[in-house]
RNA sequence: CGGGAUGUAGCGCAGUUGGUAGCGUGCCACGUUCGGGACGUGGAGGUCGGGCGUUCGAGUCGCCUCAUCCCGACCA
């Protein structure tokens, strides 16, 4: 590619609101351009990328015994109600009519069209297990996107589904999928990409991993043990539940608190910890409008993704302005509506000691005892981990840190396959719905997570294996006719080589190509100068190291051929 | 969907009490430069997000609307 013929611009600064590394340099380098919310053009180096990563995931898909179809975008209403989600799915599902009035909607994910495509085609145990897969686009209408290509409306996803007679297979497979998925993001460049255990939410299942990278900019909080390697997303994140004695022997007491209302002006008007507060966090069940108020250690959080999964429930946070019926500030467990969904958390059964609310304004209860003063059926565990906390497999600390999904893998069971009918006979002749599979890997966002990770204060530093070209040449005054024609003669012959190179044809100033050649990030810069012609030298710098080496021209291709040898040997 | 902010040249921004719009950068031409975002001279580029209103006169004031960004809710 000639860099005088590319559409591009390269940014000094970047637009404002702009602020996450990867979305910076895709910007500056014009690799990307926002066409609105969440909605981006891939210049040609990012297309470049993309399509790179896409064959790399290919590679491990077909390795896999994947084969790649390609479903539709567009699908009909009924092909969504059959598996139930046309009504589960709110509005981040972009729905529309065609011409003759049919409802029709965008897909978002593609089990329903797998399932459609092989039932009644595969009728037979004999011809499972199989998997299928494809690259393609999505559109999921998000609330709210945001930072680049990190979470966007419109993407390109690879999604793979998998079918199996068993759960065993499954298994087998799902384990299958995961190391190809470790390879893909060892191949295209990733470092602190690890696997966490993953809420199954809306996709049904029982087990899901997400990839995560490691990064501060991720939208994920991640609860990880460094001893003995439990790592979950804090959606399903358990811990080491720790004992706290506190004995009491005095009588349950009302005392007037007055304005104090939050955790933290109760402790300290009563002079407590807050391990010794029962706190009330209350929600409204999202169709009824009913409350449910939360009861956990005035120390901790409720974690909503376990408290709907407990529920079975959507929810939504309580909008105290509206509803006068609660003390809300001084909500006890004590003498509650029987209209209300009560919950408690592990964190304060047998504990003695407490303060909680009283029900009325301005008043708390002293010396509760928890095992006493109510009569509680059941603790669930619904508490968001706190970094500190102990691994339940290990007792050592846990921590929490930040991460971008860049994949999910996930066990479906039947769900698909049972709620569209789709069977095949087994051996004994009887139907059986197949077990499923999906495995998802985001395109744009792998883009992203490799630039959150891999550049310096002057650019991008690309992968060799994802990077659009090799190898980009910059003639230093290119109105040399020597200069010219002799970058160009790398360039061609590179070329032949397929090895993929670009080329600074423009007439500027060695000051401009170096910065840009910096900013884009290509793993090899060749520069060819009179100067260095002179001598009968060119310049390779290698973008990761800034190692600069000097070779004679007749050496130069077999040089580069062994550093991009070395430089692809360190993603194997 | 709530809370906050911003819309002026491709990009980054300024624009005072209301008087017909500017700076930096980028772009074009010519000349001098030429290995780390060169310099000079001359240019092109704007219905100031859109609509309605107030006014002799609106980038500036009022109302409405749209878009974008940030925080939260949300999120396969």
């Amino acid at each position: 590619m000639k860099l005088s013929k590319l559409v591009f611009e390269t940014q000094k600064e970047a637009p404002s609101g702009v602020n996450i590394i990867s979305h910076v340099l895709l910007s500056r380098a014009g690799f990307i351009k926002q066409v609105a919310n969440g909605i981006y053009t891939l210049g040609a180096p990012a297309q470049k990328m993309a399509l790179k990563i896409e064959n790399i995931i290919r590679d491990e898909m077909n390795k896999a015994d994947g084969q790649e179809v390609k479903f539709p975008v567009v699908m009909p209403r009924e092909l969504w109600e059959m598996s139930g989600r046309y009504f589960q799915i709110g509005s981040e599902m972009v729905r529309f009519k065609d011409r003759a009035d049919h409802d029709m909607v965008l897909g978002m994910t593609h089990e329903e069209a797998s399932v459609q495509f092989v039932t009644n085609t595969i009728s037979s145990y004999k011809q499972l297990p199989f998997m299928i897969y494809q690259i393609q686009t999505k559109f999921r209408d998000e609330p709210r996107s945001r930072g680049g290509l990190i979470r966007v409306r419109e993407f390109t996803m690879k999604d793979a589904y998998s079918f199996h007679n068993t759960l065993e297979d499954l298994e087998e497979y799902y384990y299958r999928q995961h190391q190809a998925y470790t390879n893909v993001f060892r191949r295209i460049g990733l470092k602190n990409c690890i696997s966490v255990k993953s809420d199954t939410g809306m996709m049904g299942g029982q087990i899901a991993h997400e990839f995560m990278l490691l990064t501060p900019d991720g939208e994920d909080e991640l609860v990880i043990c460094d001893k003995c390697g439990y790592k979950s997303n804090m959606e399903v994140a358990e811990c080491e539940l720790e004992q706290i004695n506190t004995k009491n022997d005095l009588p349950l007491s009302e005392v007037p608190t007055g304005e104090h209302t939050s955790i933290d002006d109760v402790t300290a008007f009563l002079k407590i910890q807050k391990t010794n507060v029962i706190k009330a966090v209350v929600y409204v069940d999202k169709d009824e409008k009913k409350p449910i108020i939360v009861f956990v250690r005035g120390d901790l959080e409720v974690n909503e993704s376990k408290l709907k999964k407990i529920l079975r429930k959507e929810i939504l946070p309580f909008d105290a302005a509206g509803d006068a019926s609660l003390a809300f500030g001084n909500i006890g467990p004590m003498n509650l509506s029987k209209d209300i969904t009560v919950l408690f958390d592990r964190s304060i059964e047998n504990r003695e000691g407490m303060v909680a609310g009283a029900n009325k304004a301005k008043h708390h209860l002293i010396n509760f005892n928890v095992n006493r003063d109510l009569n509680v059926k059941e603790f669930v565990d619904i508490a968001k981990v706190k970094a500190g906390q102990k691994c339940k497999v290990c007792s050592h600390e846990l921590k929490i840190e930040n991460g971008i999904e860049v994949g999910n893998i996930f066990q479906l069971g039947d769900k698909y396959t049972k709620s569209m009918g789709m069977t095949v006979l087994n051996e004994k002749g009887e139907m059986m719905n197949p077990i499923m599979g999906c495995y998802g890997i985001g395109v744009g966002r792998a883009i992203a997570s490799i630039l959150q990770e891999s550049f310096d204060e002057k650019g991008m530093i690309l992968p060799v294996s994802v990077a659009p070209w090799t190898v980009h040449i910059c003639p230093i005054r290119i109105d040399d006719e020597k200069v010219k024609e002799k970058a160009f003669s790398l360039y061609n012959q590179l070329n032949a080589l397929s090895i993929d190179a670009l080329i600074d044809d423009r007439e500027t100033s060695a000051g401009v190509k170096f910065a840009d050649a910096d900013l884009f990030g290509m793993p090899i810069r060749l520069v060819v100068s009179p100067k260095g012609l002179d001598k009968n030298e060119i310049e390779i710098v290698i973008r990761k190291t800034r190692e600069v080496v000097l070779v004679k021209e007749d050496e130069v291709i077999e040089k580069l051929k062994n550093i991009i040898l070395k430089l692809q040997e360190e993603l194997n």
